[in-house]
Formats: C-alpha cells, structure tokens, sequence
RNA sequence: GGUCAGCUAGCUCAGUUGGUUAGAGCGCGCGGUUCACAUCCGCGAGGUCGAGGGUUCGAGUCCCCCGCUGACCACCA
C-alpha cells in the first residue's frame, strides 16, 4: 500500500472514467428538471488562472451537488475569440519580424490568427479538463461559430431596425495603441502625478484671465474659455474674447455649469475635440471642434510645423516650453489626478471625435432593472445588486464599435446611393434600391456585444432548439466582479430584449485572489500564481476545495499556500482512514462485501449515536451552505466532522470495541456506522474534492460506478433520533473529560505512555459510578487504567465536565494539584460572573427566558463542579493528613 | 467628491436575527512513532475583536465619528 494518497495517479483515472461514463453531457430528453450554468467563456489563447479557478470550481461544484440531487445537469463550456487581445499578440509578433498587419494584408492576417489559435486555442480547456471539471463537452461553443455568428447578426440588424443601434460622431475614448475605439467599461482609471500649468490669456480690453490644464499641448485645439455661471470674479468677462497664443485663435469667453469655481483658477480652457466634458460644454455653446491630436497619439497641426506629428507627450513639454517663452505660463504645480488607460494594452487614452456605432441603452436598460429589483434575479452576495442598479440607472449609450480587424464585422453596407442597411447574410444588392455597389462597414463589434448573447446563443438561438427550450433560461451565473457591468447586465438586457426571459435566476460574484501582498495578482508584476502548479504540488482535490471555501466569504482574500496544503493533508486523511483503516485493518483488505442494513437501533452505543448526530450536523451544515452559496460554511463542517469528530475521537474510540472479538453485535453497530458516516461524508465532499472521494467510495460496500450517480444524502431518522437521545450530550461530556484528564500530563511530568502509573475514577455528580461503557471508551482514550475507587491516603488531581468527574491519581504519590486549583479558579470567575448577572434585575427582567434559563442552568452547574472539585481536593488532604 | 468592503491570535481567515470562557488552519513551544495516517497524534502559549463615543441588563455583532487598506462610481480641467 502506498504510503499517502497518491494523486498524481488517482486523478487521470478518474478523468477518463467521468467522460466515459458521460458525467458531463445532459440529455436533452430527460424528464428530470434542468440545472444550468453557462461557463463565463474564457480566452480561446488563455490560461486558466486563479480567478477561473475559484469561478469553475465553484460551478463544478455546484453542478455535482445538484447532479446527485436528481438535476439534469448541463454546464454549458466555451471560449471567447478575445478580439482585441489576440489581435495584440498577432501584431507584437509581426513587429518583431518587422512586419505591419498593413503590409501583410487582412487575409495573410486572418490566416495568421488561424494559425494562432489552431496553435493555441483550446489549452484553456485541457487545463481545466485536468481540474476535473465536468462541463458538457459535447456542447462546446466558441463565439466565432457559425451558428453564434448568425445569432449577433440577428441581434444587431433588429437593434439596428429599431433604431436602437445608430451610428454618429462623439468624443470617444481612444487607445492609440489599439488604434481603435472602447467604451467606458474598458477604461483602466490609475493615478498619475502630472503638472497643473496655469496659462495667463490676454483678454480683449487689456484685461487677462488664467487657465489650469494638465495637457496645455490641447491649447492648440481649444475653441473656448469657460468660466461658473455665478462666479463674480469672471461676470464681467463673459461675452469678451481671448487672443489664444501660439495658433492666435481669437476664442469667446462663456459661462457654463460644468465649471467648478473652486478647481485652479475657477476658469477652463475649453478643447471640445479632446475632452469629454469640453466637448459637453462645447455642444451647450456651439464652439467649433478643432482636432489637434491623430489617431496614432501624435499631434495633428500642420499649421504649427514646430509641434506636427510630435508624441503628444512631447507635444505638452514642447507647447508648455513655447508658451513660458511667452510669457503666458504663469505657473506649474505637481497635481495627481486619475487618467484613463486602456485596459487591454495599457495604453494612455485619447479622447478624440469620430464616428462610432452606438447603442441606445435606456430603454433595454429599463426592464433589466425591474428584473432585479422585483427579485427576479438575486446577487450574492446581495451588496453586488446596488452596485448593478446604480449603474443600470446611469446607463450611458454603448460604443460598439471597433475599429481593429479581428472579430465580428459589424454586419452594415451602404450601397452606391448611400442607403445605409444591416443584414444577417452578406447582401449582394441594396434591398431599398437595387444598388449592387456595396461598401461593407470596416469596423467590427466590441467583444462583450458578442459574448452578451451567450446564456441563449449557445443552445441555438435564434432556432426553438430542443436545447434552448430544456436548457434556457440558465440557472446560476458564477464570476468575477470586474465583468458586471462589461458582461452580466448586458447578458441580462439581451436575454430580456430577445428572448423574453431573464437569461438566469443568480448572480454569484466570488472573491478576488489577491496576491499575498494583498496587492492585484497580474502578469506585468510576476506575481501571479499558477493554479496548475498548484495542482501538481498538492493535487486538484486540494486546489478546488480551498478555492470553493475562500470565494465566497470575503471580498478580497490574500493568496495563502499553506491553506492549499492542509487540504491536500486532507485527503490524505480521508484516503488514509478509509483504505488504511476501514478497509485494510477493520476489512482485513476488503469491505466490498459487508452487510450495510442498519443494525438494531438498541445494539448502537453512545458513541455511535453522538458521531451519527453529528453527521446530522454536518448534513445541514452543508445543505444550508449549498442554499446560500456559502461554500465555505459547507467545507468548514465537512473538514471538522470528518477529522475531528470522525477521525480523532469516533475512530479512536471504536478501535477498543473492533479489538473485542467477542462481542459481535457491538463491533456490528460500530462498524455499520463507521462505513455509514463515511460514505455520507464522501459524498457530501465529492463536489469539492471529487478524485480522493471517488478514490474512497469505491472501496466501500454498494458502490457505484461513480459517486455522481450516488445520491445527496437525506437526513436518516435514525440520526436525528440519535441527536435527541442523552447519548449525543454524554459522550461530549465525556470527550470533555478526556481532554481534561489529558492536560493534566501538560506541564506535569506526568509520563506518558505509563498506563499503569496513572489510575483514575470516574463518577457522575452524586458521586456514583457511572456507565460502563463509557468509562471503558474514557480509560481507553487516556494513559490510565481505570478503577473503582482510589485507595485510601491518596490525593488525586479532579477534573470535572459536565456532570463527569474524573479523580486522577499518578504514580500512587500525591498529585499536583494546580490543575484542579486552576479548575477551581476559573469556576468561582465564572460562578461570581453569573451570581452578579443573575442578581441583576435588569437581566432577570428583560433578557429572554431562554437566556435567563440558561444563566441558571450554567450557574447550577458551576457551582456543583466547584463544590465537587473542593469536596475532591479536601476530603483527599484529609485522608493524606490522617 | 461619492459608494461599498475590510481592519478579530505571529500569518491567512471564520464568527447571519446582540446572549457560554471569541474559534479554525498554518506557524510557534512541549511531549509522543510496532498498533490507518509524522502529510500523524496529544497538550500548550498567543487576542483590551483598528481608535473613540453611544444604545442596551448585555456589543466582535447595532448606531455615530475618526483612522488606515482595498475596490468601484463620478463632468477626473
């Protein structure tokens, strides 16, 4: 027998055997009801990360539970093509090779990304087939399917048709790096120290008036000086004009609400081409647009040569060393303000006009909003629905379009009499006019457009698809924080629009992996860490277990190894207790064979029935962790029951029983519930840690062929009769006492390993011997031998729990009895804090019943212990004096 | 500027209607190995629950205010 679990070959095995059994796939004519989850489609090119591994395991987990439930399961997998991500590497490639996408030309381009993805596409997918997840592979989707291409078209000609989809010239965010468009989701706000330059502008009339900018390189597009519609240091210059320096513009000076008096000098300069607010205030006052700054980030002025095609960086040193050199640049001071970059490259954004498509959001944003407000659709955790409703409410049109060749062209020609038409397949003439000159629009469609459709687009919408009708709406969506906007309320916007339906019921938002710096896990700072590598040093069990236990308490959770670990330590311990004990010790090798109909209830023993009350526990722990998707609260009673209860004290306590060949009934009853509370456990961990529980089960009595065809244990009525018997309270009684008689070896010399040394007796309250059994299993668990009573002249050291005493006699020489003197002490703490509490008419008065009761109660049982524990003690000096 | 979250043992975190002596894992200290597991077992030390007020018979938990950390939102000049 291996020493440990080994999982480097348990989980191939496993792997093979789920997909051979067809764990993952759905059938769609099954009459049990749908369970659904859409995988959030990961990058075709990427690797699974720590964010994708506490989003899948969790939905992993959750499909297994709901699987053994009795749900036809389908987890629905697929990738994302990543537009703009994979067009970056394709053209960081070529720029080594010293190559343009221009110079190789859109179809060599296209057949590069081919070759990029036929190379890479996919690996995401192996990774997490290693990770055990069991998605319905068989229902692999990307979104440049065919089908899926159909459904965008479909999505965007109707949008187009009900005017909801348009196309105009705006001040949009622009990454020069991207050469492309991106919408307000994208933008990657950082905080950036910059200096604030204050211009000083003559004003006609001999007056001046001074600006603060931190881009004065924008000057040379600016078309307006603005200034707070009340503010009196300005009234009297409103109207008048300033003579701009540098391009000589003579510019109006205007009063508009979007100016804050307190900010620089309380007055703007206004660049409507460059600024969004500018371009806000310039629209209100009719200023002209003046563009300054190309596509490429590089200055647009041909009229100014000593700044044209200069870096806009440059440009602003260059512009801010001209206009000091006139005498306008009054003054500079640092000043840290947030400044937008692009998200996918990294790239400061350019606020520049131009003609993008766009999408009205108002109106398909309405209905989201009642679908969660009426609790249609429920965050988790619930602070995640303010933060969606707030901005659903603030929604601002959607720029879709994209100005980059890779993804899904935005399906639009204009025929040669310019009328303008979406189509669903390629026109060959103008369906107003018959023209059959066509010029296809050359931009594509942001990516979320697409990825907005996945809930009902993968199972075949726009066709009634037997899929989409067993499998839509989904149930649970399971992500990140960073995608609600980006990608679920747009998911839920177009699930309404177009299907009707909300396309899930529930929104479970995880924690975020941070790294153990508590700074953000990314690439650029080497400090992310590999969930695979991880799987390889402690196995897949232990990876999922602790990503499912810490993705659901805390927003943020530090990356923390060692809690890794002690799972894998974990599943070392169920292997080791269920194939070294159970099996190769109680078994003699096997167990496959043993009658697992429930013995005579009378036969169990109190500690059979303590360890099945607290597998009842443990059931519901579970159960009300799976209901509110607190998996942590789930893995916590799981981990503790199975090696604390089950392992260290029931395990611990049948071994004497197991040993007593003779009596035949009892070592029934103990290992009927041994086996019993073992295969609850394993299946109630499956989801979690599904290879080592599968490993486990298999070697247990009646098992299936896989623990995924196993059902979700029920409560047994034998359990919670167990549960309500004294046998539950007396063996946690007598726990307690073992751990007490135990601690008196602590700092005792108290050697160990001496059973003959250490003699004790155990009593109940009155003084009276106390059950057999019990005070067997306590002898057993201690160094100790246990005998009926002490011979006279000895001082034993008394230890009590609960209405158990233990008297404690070492070595047949006079204890030490600083533990019972500790005991006492914090007993009369206890009693003294209770008498007060007690005396207290405040208290007795208005605590509930039930809490005064108990004070009672506890205050009784106090006092009897210390009187014990005193009456111990004295009446042994005595003896020892006589 | 606004909103939200976090601040509990050396570390990472539990602690859902206010009610035992505030818990776990890891780490640390002491002891233990023929008897499932040293990836183990037993015992122990370690906390004025971020600061200060308040409500209450009673506050880690509720309220106010402050501080620090992080996230998000905002017309960020």
């Amino acid at each position: 027998m291996e020493k440990h679990f080994d999982w480097s070959s348990v989980e191939p095995k496993w792997r093979e055997r789920w997909t051979e059994l067809g764990v993952g796939h759905a059938d769609v004519t099954s009459t049990k009801p749908a369970y659904v989850i859409a995988l959030p489609p990961p990058n075709i090119t990427g690797a699974l990360h720590m964010g994708h591994a506490s989003t899948f395991s969790i939905q992993d987990t959750v499909c297994r539970e709901r699987r053994m439930r009795g749900y036809e399961v389908e987890w629905a997998p697929g990738t994302d093509h990543a537009a703009i991500a994979t067009q970056n590497v394709i053209e960081r490639q070529l720029a080594e090779e010293g190559l343009t996408k221009e110079e190789l030309g859109r179809a060599a381009f296209q057949s590069r990304v081919d070759a990029w993805y036929e190379e890479y596409g996919g690996r995401i997918l192996e990774q997490m087939r290693r990770m055990g997840y069991t998605c319905d592979w068989e229902r692999l989707r990307f979104t440049l399917d065919e089908q899926y291409v159909h459904a965008i078209r479909l999505v965007f000609k109707t949008l187009f048709d009900e005017g909801l989809v348009y196309r105009g010239p705006r001040i949009v965010n622009w990454c020069p790096y991207c050469r492309s468009a991106i919408s307000d989701e994208e933008i990657d706000w950082q905080v950036q120290t910059d200096t604030l330059y204050y211009l000083k502008y003559p004003v006609e009339g001999g007056q001046s008036i001074t600006v603060a900018t931190v881009r004065p390189e924008t000057m040379l597009g600016d078309t307006g000086v603005a200034v707070a519609p009340g503010d009196s240091r300005y009234a009297s210059l409103i109207g008048k004009h300033v003579t701009l320096p540098l391009t000589w513009r003579v510019v109006p000076i205007i009063a508009d609400q979007a100016v804050r008096p307190e900010f620089g000098t309380g007055a703007l300069k206004v660049t409507p081409g460059h600024d969004p607010t500018d371009y806000e205030i310039g629209a209100r006052h009719s200023l002209p647009i003046v563009n300054v700054i190309a596509l490429d980030g590089t200055m647009d002025v041909p009229s100014l040569p000593q700044f044209h095609g200069m870096p806009v960086e440059a440009a602003r040193t260059a512009v801010a060393d001209a206009l000091r050199a006139l005498g306008v640049l009054v003054k500079e001071e640092p000043y840290a303000h947030d400044v937008g970059h692009c998200d996918r490259s990294g790239t400061v954004l350019e606020p520049l006009v131009s003609e993008q498509w766009w999408v009205r959001m108002a109106s398909l944003a309405a209905p989201g909003i009642g679908a969660v407000e009426s609790g249609e659709i429920t965050f988790h955790p619930a602070r995640y629905t303010d933060v969606y409703l707030h901005w659903m409410r603030n929604i601002k049109d959607w720029c879709i379009s994209r100005q980059i060749w890779l993804g899904h062209a935005i399906p639009v020609s204009t025929c040669g009499n310019g009328h303008r038409f979406a189509w669903i397949d390629p026109p060959t003439r103008c369906p107003d006019c018959g023209d059959t000159s066509l010029t296809d629009d050359p931009d594509v469609l942001d990516t979320w457009f697409s990825s907005g459709l996945w809930p009902f687009a993968i199972f075949g919408w726009p066709e009634q698809t037997p899929d989409l009708e067993k499998f839509y709406p989904t149930d649970l969506l399971v992500t990140g924080r960073d995608i609600i906007f980006l990608w679920v309320a747009r998911m839920i916007m177009n699930g309404i629009k177009f299907t009707g339906r909300n396309p899930f019921t529930d929104v479970l938002i995880t924690s975020t992996i941070q790294a153990t710096d508590g700074s953000r896990m990314s690439k650029s700072k080497g400090n992310t860490v590999d969930p695979l590598d991880l799987a390889d040093k402690y196995g897949a069990d232990a990876v999922r277990a602790w990503a499912a236990a810490v993705s659901t308490s805390v927003q943020d959770m530090r990356f923390d190894e060692d809690r890794i670990a002690s799972y894998q330590r974990f599943a070392n311990k169920l292997w080791q207790v269920t194939s070294g004990f159970l099996v190769a010790k109680v078994g003699n090798g096997s167990i496959a064979d043993l009658d697992v109909h429930p013995p005579k209830p009378e036969t169990l023993r109190p500690e059979d029935r303590w360890m099945l009350a607290e597998l009842a526990a443990a059931v519901r722990a579970c159960d009300s962790g799976f209901a509110a998707y607190r998996f942590h609260e789930a893995v916590d009673a799981l981990y503790d029951t199975t090696w604390h209860s089950f392992c260290d004290w029931y395990v611990e306590i049948i071994k004497f029983r197991l040993a007593d060949a003779g009596d035949h009934e009892s070592r029934r009853a103990a290992v009927w519930t041994a086996v019993t509370t073992l295969d609850v456990l394993l299946r109630l961990l499956h989801p979690f840690m599904p290879f080592v529980t599968e490993e486990c089960a298999q070697q247990l009595p009646n098992a299936e062929p896989t623990l995924q065809h196993r059902s979700w244990p029920d409560q047994d009525p034998l359990w919670s009769e167990a549960a309500t018997t004294s046998a539950h309270h007396e063996i946690a009684e007598a726990i307690e006492l073992v751990k007490r008689i135990r601690a008196l070896g602590h700092g005792h010399k108290v050697p160990r390993g001496a059973r003959d040394r250490i003699r004790i007796t155990v009593r109940d309250g009155e003084g009276r011997g106390i059950n057999k059994h019990v005070s067997r299993l306590i002898g057993g668990l201690v160094p100790a031998t246990v005998v009926d009573s002490h011979e006279r002249g000895v001082d034993p050291a008394v230890v009590v729990s609960g209405r158990l005493h233990a008297e404690v006699v070492i070595a047949d020489t006079a204890a030490d009895a600083s533990a019972t003197a500790r005991q006492i002490g914090l007993l009369e703490a206890n009693v003294s804090r209770l008498q007060a509490q007690l005396a207290n008419p405040a208290f007795v008065n208005g605590a509930p019943a039930r809490v005064v009761d108990e004070a009672r109660r506890r205050l009784a049982e106090a006092t009897a212990q210390l009187d014990l524990l005193r009456r111990g003690r004295l009446g042994g000096s005595a003896d020892a004096a006589g």
